[in-house]
DNA sequence: TGGTCACTGGTTGCATGCTACTCATGGTGA
DNA sequence: TCACCATGAGTAGCATGCAACCAGTGACCA
């Protein structure tokens, strides 16, 4: 965690180093915070942290207990499966509306984008991967003309990332989301929306099982059955 | 603006209480208030208030202007119209769900709850109505057993809410929209989930495009047209 | 031995003081 | 007449003080 610098305001400052910091791992979910010691850490006064606390309790990220302290929230399995069908619902048709405003310039610009994973992931380099990742796919969907759904898309992700560093670097599992991504560029070249959406259905469905096996693996007595049948339950019903 | 009371902290109280008075009509969009005056009015301190805005600014109702106070959104056609299409997108396959996994228990309130929604229109109570429709929707939305996404749609209702209550209240389009929960029910009640969502999916497009219309006749030199236009203009995709 | 209660260390929640910033206004000089 | 600058009123942003509150602990009593 890194002492603040100047530019924007304390507090966005802070939440967002919060957020790195729980996201990188540094602060790890069930542990307990204090405000105070947070502030201390970070060399501000109370008032900032604890806004920034309020930000991130809304975003879902920590609870604040009254008079306790904060703990950083334990994405449950149930949470995760909720955040999981929200995207299916909304990022293939985000991604198809996408492919069919894309200029040819945002189409190279994906291709680099797509080039920096190939890049992260053949370094070994996790993390670097997941951010790449995260960058080619709100490039996507951001080119659909609705920033609102962008953001939105950003912060269901970043709820699911704490988890996502433990399980996701897999050998097996990244060659097949590779996979997946090659089939999305593909079809964003031939700009076949129809075929975007159900590859980038078909990414998301995978990540979600890939992160709920792994999640319940390291979690003795939980099985995945039940949670992986829920993963497309609502978007089934996508007529 | 009531005083406030005792029970939740006071910073979530004041949060409700502003959002209530912006959704009510009290405090109006493009209109500009400070922290200190509101602190004054509700009888509290500045820092509960400054921390409730900044909540709401998250949630994109306000917009906190740097050592100048605050302003109430103007809700712009554009960003009305982003707030649809991620609805359009994400209550069609929900409600489907929430068909599915109904109780008879559950669908008998649901007829409960649409009563409440003519009565009110029948009284030409035209926030009773809107409330009475919200209650229903969001009842039918959370029993596909996703209380995030019943949250985020709550939050993208609210949104739009300052600008509902202007244009809505018009007999003929109150009757249209009356038509279209007729088929929801309809739908519900037969088990056709695929139906469900056809006509949730109706009623959403509908309800955005009296908005739309609506918002654009009050302000002069604006063409609905274009913006008519983007509603489906993502969930087109929806395979 | 088991239960209760007061105490204590640590925390948040809210109020308030101070500083730095923004914007508007009025005055000054060219 | 106009441009510019100094000034002042009003604001948010942050730091800090203080009281209320929670959880755990140890002593005391039945």
């Amino acid at each position: 965690m890194q002492p603040v610098t100047t530019g924007a305001s304390l507090t966005n400052q802070v939440t967002d180093m919060l957020r790195a910091a729980i996201t990188s791992g540094e602060m790890r979910p069930g542990e307990h915070y204090s405000a105070i010691g947070l502030s201390q850490r970070l060399g501000v006064s109370r008032t900032p942290v604890r806004e920034a606390l309020q930000l991130l309790e809304k975003e879902g990220i920590v609870r604040i207990e009254k008079n306790r302290g904060v703990r950083v929230i334990q994405m449950s399995l149930d949470e995760i499966v909720q955040i999981f069908q929200i995207r299916i619902i909304l990022e293939p048709p985000a991604a198809a509306r996408g492919a069919e405003a894309a200029t040819d310039e945002d189409l190279r610009h994906i291709q680099v984008l797509h080039g920096r994973i190939l890049d992260a992931a053949a370094a070994g380099d996790g993390p670097r991967t997941l951010q790449a990742d995260k960058d080619f796919h709100l490039f996507l969907l951001g080119l659909a003309g609705n920033p609102r759904l962008t953001d939105l898309d950003r912060e269901l992700r970043n709820l699911v990332l704490t988890r996502g560093l433990v399980t996701i670097p897999n050998t097996r599992s990244g060659q097949d989301l590779a996979d997946d991504r090659r089939e999305i560029i593909d079809a964003l070249l031939r700009r076949d929306c129809e075929a975007v959406a159900l590859a980038v259905r078909a990414h998301v469905t995978r990540t979600a099982k890939l992160l709920i096996t792994g999640v319940s693996a390291h979690t003795p007595g939980l099985s995945a059955d039940e949670y992986l049948l829920k993963i497309d339950q609502l978007s089934r019903h996508c007529q």
